[in-house]
Formats: structure tokens, sequence, C-alpha cells
DNA sequence: TTCATAGTTATCGTATACGATTTCGTACCT
DNA sequence: AGGTACGAAATCGTATACGATAACTATGAA
């Protein structure tokens, strides 16, 4: 995802990038990791200062960040960390169900053996993850096994708009499963289903429902925890 | 396509709006009417002279835009009008015929008669405009008649993903139908099909289905007529 | 006591200035 | 003549400075 330059050190990274992108790796991490939570107030001078920046570069950071909707901006008020209210989450997990389940089924013919192999490990380890049941590791777990099923997908839009709803899910990923615990074993369940289907290369439509239905499944048991 | 606020001047307008949003629209303008054709050098000094604004609020108006994918920024180099090579049209159609597949079809239940009296008249309007062809008319009016079906979309992520892939392909918008002058009669006879399933009551699946189908039938028309 | 209003503070928005980087042209060397 | 290296011009990147806006607080009157 970031620009990782492959054997170069931080320092090195940190001068081949500009500090306008330093400064939104920098509030994005603190957002994906949870530093900041939602609702959190994104004052300017203050992460200039923590950063040693000027406020210019950080500026240009949080109007990325907005337009990836991880950031909410107002005029003249100041940026926020966008809360994930229950519609937003909604919303996210809706959308993501539709572009990551077109995702995977452009990528399904594109698998091969060895991935599969890894992806079934990494299911491994999350149904054993389910007996001393460890929410956090279980979510990461389960991204890692989504992301072999669709990195694979040719057009990089679609991928650009799968990584995007992952990272509006992750301030709170790292608990979902905690909210909805009775999904996981189903989730594991379903995860096997998915890949006999790329195994034995069931048509895109048929995959693509598949992983659609499993995401949608997801934010149901969601929303059903939720409503009571 | 530009927000005209309704009773208000340009002036209070212009006061109403930070110079970086002024920018922002000042700029997309240029770019989807096809004052800044792709490849245009966007040169950040330059443009600020033109709005009498400094270079501070157009490099952020920039930055949105590079966001949205309707430019290409490189460090140190500058931003440049993002082309529209064949394989990004191809990408950006794909990724629109299944966004705006599945936005219509959760738009559908929504859509009343009214709704659908307009779009088929604007229907009337393209089968007339088969006639003496006017590319540019038709494809204007092919964007009216699929907005009528997809903005009752009730996710705005969603939504919001539709209206940025038709702005990518707005640069070339004005000819796509230029391209593929015998598409246009297929085009006008399924918006009547999509119309009928519409009021039918079909079930979301097939509506995402005939609403993708279609757009990608104009894709392949498209790379049909471009491969010789 | 409560509401309205004026003043204060925190923060954002933009202009200007200057240093950094790239690119292009020219001159020199081979 | 061709290529390389040096230098100049164009452009970007960031810091600093200041004006503008909105949120907050305190004070006074009803």
């Amino acid at each position: 995802m970031t620009e990782t330059a492959v054997g170069s050190t931080a320092v090195e990274n940190a001068a081949a990038q500009s500090k306008s992108q330093q400064a939104y790796a920098a509030v994005k991490a603190r957002i994906v990791e949870g530093a900041y939570t939602p609702g959190y107030r994104l004052v300017l001078a203050k992460i200039a200062e923590d950063l040693g920046f000027s406020v210019v570069p950080v500026r240009e950071a949080i109007r990325r960040l907005e337009a990836e909707g991880l950031v909410k901006f107002e005029r003249n008020v100041g940026a926020t960390v966008s809360g994930i209210d229950p519609t937003e989450y909604l919303y996210t997990m809706q959308t993501l169900s539709i572009v990551e389940g077109a995702a995977t089924a452009l990528s399904a013919p594109l698998i091969d053996s060895v991935s599969i192999a890894r992806a079934r490990a990494v299911n491994e380890e999350m149904r054993e993850c389910l007996e001393h049941f460890d929410p956090v590791r279980f979510t990461a777990l389960n991204q890692d096994f989504h992301s072999v099923l669709f990195e694979h997908c040719p057009n990089p839009h679609i991928l650009d708009l799968v990584h995007r709803g992952w990272n509006r899910l992750a301030s709170i990923r790292s608990s979902t499963f905690r909210f909805v615990p009775g999904r996981a074993q189903e989730s594991v369940r379903e995860h096997e289903a998915l890949l006999q289907l790329i195994e034995s290369s069931a048509d895109a439509d048929t995959i693509e429902k598949a992983a659609r239905q499993h995401r949608a499944s997801t934010l149901d048991a969601y929303l059903a925890q939720a409503k009571q």
C-alpha cells in the first residue's frame, strides 16, 4: 500500500518523500491504529508542531485524507476524524461488499495455487483463533485472507476503491468481530467455500455473489446485534 | 453540473466559498469542458495568476483533483491533466459499470413514475437525435437519462463513486458516441428495456446485471472499434 | 436567573518569500 | 560530430506572517 522502497532506510525514505506525504502517512497511521479516535479534533498547528513541519504540508495531508473519507473537514472550523456512526458503517460496508465482490471475481482467475494455499493457511489460523477468541487478531487475519483474494485484481481503480473501503473501516476494524463473535465461525466456513469456488474456476458471477454475500452477512450480523 | 446556487449572485457565491474551493471548481470546469486537454501541463503559478489568487489555494485544489483521478501529479515536476489512454478508459468504464449497476439497482425501488416518465422523455429525445446524429448532444442526453436512474441511490458513497466515474470520463464524454455511432441505436433500445425492468419492479439482481451490461456493451463496442 | 451582546481567544485561510529540485540549453571536451 | 558536464531558468515545496472567521466567555440588562 505505502510505497515502501525496498532496501532503503527510514531516513532515506524521509528524504525521498515530501513532507506532505510524510504528514499524510503519519496522520493516517495514527488514525488507523486508533491513536486518533473518531471525533478527535485535528488541529493543524498542533500536528505541524508534533512533526516539526510547518502547517502547509499538514494542510495538504488533511485534505487528502478528507478526499478519502477518513477525515471530515469544515471550513473555518477544522478537521475531525470521521466517526463511524452506524449509518456510515452501513454505507461503507455496503459499498465495500460491492467493490470487493467485483474485485474478488476479477481477481479469481489470476490466483495461483500458491496463493490459494496461503489463504487457506491464514483461514486455518483463524479457525484455531476461534478457541481462545482474540477479536483483534482474528480481524487482522481476516484482512490478510481477503487481501490474498482481491490483490490480483487487474483493474487498479477497483483495487483502489477496495483499499479505501478497508481503510475507512480500519479504525473500528480492530474490533469488528468483538461486536459479532457469533459471526466468526460462519465467516471461517464461508472462507473455505470461497476458496473452493475459486479453485474450481467457478464463473465470475458466482464468485462475485459469494464474496458480496459474505460481507453483507457480516453487516447483517452487526445490524442485528446493534438493533437491540 | 456546476453548483449554481439558486438565487445567489456570483459575487455572493465567491464570498461563500473559500478560494481553494473556487480554484477547484474553476480548474475542474476547464478540464471537464475540454479547455485543458489531457496531457495539458497545469502550472501552479500560471493558474494562480489567472484566478487572481496565490498559489497555496491552487495547490490544494490540484491535490483534490489528483485524489479524484482527474489530474496526475509528480513531485517536483508538476501536474498534468490525466490522459485517458485506452487502458485507463477501459478501467474507468469497467469500474463505472460495476458501481453504476449497483447504484441503479439500489435506486430502482425508489424511482417514482414521474421520474420514469422523465427518463422516457429523455430517451425519446435520444431516439429523435438518431436521425440527424449529433454525438455531443446524444452523449449529454445519455448522462441525463442515467442520472435519473441512479440519483435516487440511498447510499451516498456509491453515488459519489458513480459521479467520480462520470467525471473521469467527462473530458472524452462529449465524443463517446462519435467513436461508436453504431452503438447509439442499441443504447436507446436498452434504455427502454431498463425502464421496463424498473417499472415492473424486477428484482435488484436483474436490474443490476442489465445496467452493468448496458455499460459494458458500450465499452466492448469502443474496444472493437479501437482495435482495428 | 436567564438571555443577549460584546470582547477575547483559538484556529483557520491566504499571501509572500525563499530555498530546493528538476529541466533545458549551451559550451566544452573527446 | 557526438556526448558530457556545467550553468541558468523554470517550477515546485515549505516556512513565516498576518488577516479572517468562528467558538467561547464574561458582563450587563430584563
